[in-house]
DNA sequence: CGTAAGATTTACT
DNA sequence: GTAAATCTTACGA
């Protein structure tokens, strides 16, 4: 099982080609982890913890293992996995996957709220990611079981996935270095990986 | 208290 | 390719 309570930039990598499951809504939805991002708290002028602890936030500032979940633009979602030691505030946002798993419910989430035409646009970026895993701010703070037990659960993945890393998408704001840092993690060759513009 | 910008997605020209 | 949707958080006055 992966050692959560390290930075964000080591296991940021590990996570990718592991099993999230999610219970979340009475439904059970697997996906396959492909694409994630680190965030490194209070030293990472991307990072919604780089200014300090804040309602919105606080979650990150807390120990490992728990959800943290924001709202963006005013009609999405997307969901962080909060690492390190109490007090870091690391966090891995979780950018996309492949369902594997209660594929049925994954596209009735994903027609609701929206458009979908193909099987490789379920949980293609990170707002999507959440849809499909039932996730809004109401799962903030939420504990992330690591043996199977839980609302939302996480199983390490086979070791020998290939992995590409390069710049973490859509923060230009953060400043030009913050943006060139490649804390940006996917598994290479992967369709299910999101499109950057 | 008012305003600006945001770890995005979708629709339209 | 470009813009709109939509609302919360954050920051300045």
């Amino acid at each position: 099982m992966i050692d959560l309570t390290r930075r964000a930039l080591q296991v940021a990598p590990e996570l990718l080609g592991a099993h999230l499951t999610s219970r979340v809504g009475g439904e059970q939805v697997t996906v396959r982890l492909v694409e994630v991002e680190a965030y490194e708290g209070t030293d990472d002028p991307a990072s919604h913890a780089y200014r300090g602890e804040r309602p919105r936030n606080r979650v990150m500032f807390g120990p490992a293992g728990h959800l943290y979940v924001y709202r963006h633009m005013g009609l999405h979602h997307c969901a962080n996995l909060v690492v390190g030691t109490e007090g870091t505030a690391s966090a891995v946002l979780l950018r996309a996957a492949e369902v594997v798993d209660g594929a049925d419910v994954a596209w009735r989430r994903r027609l609701a709220s929206g458009v979908c035409r193909h099987e490789r646009d379920l949980a293609r970026g990170p707002a999507r990611l959440a849809v499909v895993l039932g996730l809004t701010r109401e799962h903030d703070g939420l504990a992330v079981g690591t043996g199977g037990d839980g609302l939302v659960t996480i199983e390490a993945a086979p070791s020998g996935t290939a992995i590409a890393t390069g710049p973490r998408v859509g923060i230009a704001g953060a400043g030009p270095e913050a943006a060139s840092w490649p804390w940006r993690f996917w598994v290479v060759g992967d369709r299910h990986v999101s499109a950057t513009r």
